[in-house]
Order: C-alpha cells, then sequence, then structure tokens
DNA sequence: TTGCAGTCAATATC
DNA sequence: GATATTGACTGCAA
C-alpha cells in the first residue's frame, strides 16, 4: 500500500522528511544498479525536486566515476552502518567510487552560492582541485549527503587531521578549497565532530567531502599544487600592489580569499568584536548552571547586571548550549573509542544507539527519577516555562516547595551570600544533595567572582528557587536537571525518567559511560553539565505528551 | 517565538 | 603564520 501511494503520489523531495526521502533514496539506488540511467529522468519530472537531485546524482556516476571497485581506499573508513543494509552499502560504494574517479565530482560543487561580491571569484581558475564555491554540480554533494552511510566524524577529521599535518598543509586551505568553509569553522569541525546522526543532511556535508578527499588518491597532491598556486599569485599580487597601489583584488588563483577579498564595503559596516570578560564570562556560566535556558526576564536581568546587550546574552547563552552539547558528544566519542577499541560499529554509531546502560551515574538515574515536582517557577512563560509549570516528577528528594520562586526577590540585586553564588543555590534549599561540589566543566568552579558572583545573582537566585542544583557539582548536576525535569508531566516522562538506563540512553551514551564516567571526572561533570538541556528538552517533549520516543 | 545547527569572521593563543 | 576560540548571524523547524 505503502509503495503504491508512493509510487502514484511521491511528494516533492522538499517535502519529504529525511525519512520520507529514504524510499526514494532506496528507489534510486536501485535504479542505478538495475536499471542504469534511462529511467531517471522520467521519473525526475514526475518527481520534481526529487528527480532534480536524484538525477543530478547521475551525474558524476555517469560520468564514469562509477566502478566496480569499491573499496575505501582510506583508513577513515566509513562506518559499517549495519542496520540500513542496502542503502548503506551501496551509498559508500558510490561515494568512494565517486572520489577514486579522477573526475572532480564533488568538490566541484559547492552550494549554489552566488558568488560573493566579496568573495574572491574562487571560480576563477579552477585548479585542479575544484573549489568547492564554483559549483555546479551542488546537487550532487547533496545527494551524496544524502544517500551517505553513516560515516565516522570522529575517525574521518582525525584522519583529516592527520594528512594535514603530516604534509604541513593549513586547515584554511583545506577549508576553503575541499570544504568551502573558513578556516575557524574547519578547526572546530575537526576539533569537535559531531557524531553523524546527530548532524542535520548540511552538517554532514562536510564530513562527506572530507571522506572524499581522503579517498582520492591524489588529495594532497591537488592540495599542495593549490598551495603552491595560492603562493604564487600571493607573489604576483604582492609585486603588482607594490608598484601599484591599487586595491588587492581577488587573487586569480581564485583562493586567497583570507584577507583584503572582501575589504571595502565591510569597512564601515563593521561593529566592534563583543569580548566579554573573564568575569562576565564567569557570571555567565554560573548563570547556565542555575538555568540553561534563562527566561527572558533573566536574560534581561543578565543584561543589565553584567551591562550587557541581551542579544549578547542571549547568543551567549545560544552559543553556550550548542557548544557544551557538542563537548559532550566528542568526549563520547573519545571516551568510545578508548573503551572499546574493537566495537565494530563507530563511535558516532553507537552514541546514537540506546546503550545497554549501565549507568554508574546514579545520580541521573535518579533525579530524574521521582519527585513530584512543583510548578516551576520560572516567571516567564515561554513553552518551556509552560511545560514545567505543569509539574512533574522531580526534584529528586527535594522537597517540592523549593522550586518556588521564593527566592525571586533576591533575584536582582541581592548577590547570593558573597562570594560563592552558585553553591549558594544549593545552600538555598540546605537539601542534601549531592555531595559536593565543584563546578563542572565548563565553569569552573565557583571561583570566587567578585562581581559576577552580583551579576550571576539573578539567575542563581532564580534557579535556587527552582532548582537549587549546584552547578558545580559534577554528575549531580544531574539534579539540575532533575529540577527541571521536575516538570515532567509524571504522564508522559516518567517511564524515561525512571529508569537511570533511560536517562542514559538519552544521552546516547556509550554503554560502558557508567564506568567511564567513575573515574574520568571531568568527563562527569560536563555530562552533568549537559544534563539541563536534556532535561529542558524532555520537557519539552513531555509537555507535548508525546510519545516516549525519546530521541536525543 | 524560541531554540538549534551551521557558519562566519574577529580575536586570542600557540 | 597557523590554529583555536567565540560572539554574532542566518535559516529552519516546532
Amino acid at each position: 500500500g505503502s509503495v503504491s501511494d508512493m509510487l502514484s503520489r511521491p511528494k516533492p523531495w522538499s517535502k519529504l522528511t529525511q525519512k520520507g526521502r529514504e524510499p526514494f533514496i532506496r528507489m534510486q539506488l536501485w535504479l542505478n544498479g538495475e536499471l542504469g540511467q534511462g529511467v531517471l529522468p522520467v521519473q525526475g519530472q514526475q518527481q520534481g525536486p526529487v528527480l532534480h537531485s536524484v538525477t543530478s546524482l547521475q551525474d558524476p556516476l555517469q560520468q564514469g566515476c562509477v566502478s566496480s571497485e569499491s573499496t575505501p581506499k582510506t583508513s577513515a573508513s566509513c562506518s559499517p552502518a549495519p542496520e540500513s543494509p542496502m542503502s548503506s552499502s551501496e551509498s559508500v560504494k558510490s561515494l568512494t567510487e565517486l572520489v577514486q574517479q579522477p573526475c572532480p565530482p564533488i568538490e566541484t560543487s559547492k552550494d549554489s552560492k552566488p558568488p560573493e561580491p566579496s568573495d574572491p571569484p574562487a571560480s576563477d581558475s579552477q585548479p585542479a582541485t575544484p573549489l568547492p564555491l564554483s559549483g555546479h554540480s551542488a546537487l550532487s554533494i547533496q545527494e551524496l549527503v544524502a544517500m551517505s552511510p553513516e560515516l565516522d566524524t570522529y575517525g574521518i577529521t582525525k584522519r583529516v587531521k592527520e594528512v594535514l599535518t603530516d604534509n604541513n598543509l593549513g586547515q584554511r586551505l583545506f577549508g576553503e578549497t575541499i570544504l568551502g568553509l573558513t578556516q575557524g569553522s574547519v578547526s572546530d569541525l575537526l576539533a569537535r565532530p559531531k557524531p553523524w546522526h546527530k548532524l542535520s543532511l548540511k552538517g554532514r556535508e562536510p564530513f562527506v567531502r572530507m571522506q572524499l578527499w581522503l579517498n582520492d588518491p591524489n588529495n594532497v597532491e591537488k592540495l599542495m599544487d593549490m598551495k603552491r598556486m595560492e603562493k604564487k599569485a600571493y607573489m604576483k599580487r604582492r609585486h603588482s600592489s607594490v608598484s601599484d597601489s591599487q586595491p588587492c583584488e581577488p587573487p586569480s588563483v581564485g583562493i586567497d580569499y583570507s584577507q583584503g577579498a572582501s575589504p571595502q564595503p565591510q569597512h564601515q559596516l563593521k561593529k566592534p568584536r563583543v569580548v566579554l570578560a573573564p568575569e562576565e564570562k564567569e557570571a555567565l556560566k554560573r548563570a547556565y548552571q542555575q538555568k540553561p535556558y534563562p527566561s527572558p526576564k533573566t536574560i534581561e536581568e543578565l543584561a543589565t547586571q553584567l551591562n550587557l546587550k541581551t542579544s549578547t546574552v542571549i547568543n551567549w547563552f545560544h552559543n553556550y548550549r550548542s557548544r557544551i552539547r557538542r563537548e559532550l558528544f566528542i568526549e563520547e566519542i573519545q571516551a568510545g573509542s578508548q573503551g572499546q577499541a574493537g566495537a565494530s560499529d563507530s563511535p558516532s554509531a553507537r552514541s546514537g544507539r540506546a546503550a545497554p546502560s549501565s549507568e554508574g551515574d546514579s545520580c541521573d538515574g535518579v533525579e530524574a527519577a521521582e519527585g513530584p515536582g512543583a510548578a516551576d517557577a520560572e516567571e516567564s512563560g515561554g513553552p518551556a516555562a509552560a511545560a514545567k509549570s505543569q509539574g512533574g516528577p522531580a526534584e529528586a528528594a527535594a522537597a517540592p516547595e523549593e522550586r518556588e520562586e521564593a527566592p525571586r526577590p533576591a533575584e536582582k540585586a541581592e548577590p547570593p551570600p558573597s562570594g560563592t553564588p552558585v553553591p549558594d543555590a544549593a545552600a538555598d534549599e540546605g537539601r542534601p544533595r549531592a555531595p559536593p561540589p565543584p563546578p563542572e566543566g565548563p565553569a569552573d568552579g565557583p571561583g570566587p567572582v567578585p562581581n559576577p558572583a552580583a551579576a550571576a545573582a539573578p539567575a542563581a537566585g532564580e534557579d535556587a528557587a527552582t532548582s537549587a542544583a549546584p552547578p558545580g557539582e559534577g554528575p549531580c548536576r544531574a539534579r539540575d536537571g532533575a529540577d527541571r525535569s521536575s516538570a515532567l508531566p509524571s504522564t508522559s516522562a516518567p517511564a524515561a525518567a525512571r529508569r537511570p538506563s533511560s536517562l542514559q540512553s538519552l544521552f546516547g551514551l556509550p554503554e560502558a559511560a557508567g564506568a567511564r564516567d567513575s573515574r574520568d571526572n571531568p568527563l562527569r561533570k560536563k555530562k552533568a553539565a549537559n544534563l539541563n538541556s536534556i532535561i529542558h528538552r524532555l520537557e519539552k517533549a513531555a509537555s507535548r505528551e508525546e510519545p516516549i520516543e525519546w530521541e536525543f
């Protein structure tokens, strides 16, 4: 029935979810394998977008890039991805095959970015390794990404780093030439790759490109060439500009986008970059620990007290949350790869699945486990607040009342008793919470923070009220989360929340996580640190009364 | 609206 | 000079 429906009423590609696209990808693969190219066009017409992409995908394949051999050349291979039997292997094939061909399939693409004015004409002189920015086969890469099997992002980045360092190739060159990204992004990507399953299609693209690049036998050579050309162009420009101070124009090589490339127009618009002082960061971290999702009100207060723009505070929270999250991912992966060398699956893969947990961290589990929560006092009422206010399990052992906003008043000005804002929060309730404390990860301890203390106060206060989670507490910061989870409607979340193991799987923690945690403090801390956001999501989901299909 | 993912690009650090 | 960090921005989804 589904097939019939799909065949007769295919949805346009753009309307399909990732899952929804799967059948089409499978069909495409099947078509490629069995029917050859002829069929696509027809289908394409019917399918519109799908077709479109599908068709375009054909290009590289048809260009003789398909070889019967499919052995990945380099070590940074893709992980097996056992679960999607056919598509996986097939796609792996395509990927590898594609790159093994001299034809410049992927690299040439680059998003349909219109030639930016400021962007040096990348296409300018298509070097051996076509810039990703030049693009005409933009869709190809997207197709590949969509069809790509699960890749071992960590392994790929590791390998890329090796190759780059071994050959003395810079991130900038690599990023701009191969990935179409800036140096900073490349650095970030290489240092903190997210697991495949956590990536969006767009986010997967760089990894696919990297994989392709790794598979390319001439990858280094090409980059070296680029490097040379770049240098040459640079010298040339230098010479010419010396004689004539003509504004440096985009290098003919098409690569040198670094500086000078997009100067003029921006000069005026440039606004100074905000650089937060350490104390400010500290304060924000404290606030985060108290409340990862501060209400607008809290944000305002923070902004006021820190003398920052609210947008800055908002941005900071967004960035911090997402970076913390990534930190976790990477640690998971690292821990995972260490822990089980022989494990077949890629770490990223592993982390995705619910692992048979053994979470040693009782904290986590416990927390989430019980406690009828009290309404979350979050004044405002964002959706999240709403969710929370439904009250739920939670706050573990603590008294329900604590969630209250009693402390609110203090919020504004009173720095919690001096230097220890954070602990205060905990102290507030004086409840038995996990012991200690030391703040964690990101924010190292509740160190003596002069002002910040005060600054953080608001948040702290608020939270103290609500969660009182000693931010610092490593694993038990979970508690923090627990607080938040207090909002979990007893109806939906419970099941998941109650089982210690479930929490762990929510994290996507590798099976051995528990064990590792116990001995790896920093790791625990970070995990705990992130619990808040997870709980938050749980809350949200719970509030929507979704089925307990937690996917984190 | 809010939160997030992905990036850019300015700075900081090595 | 290369790499790492991080505030800000864009686009998308719920």
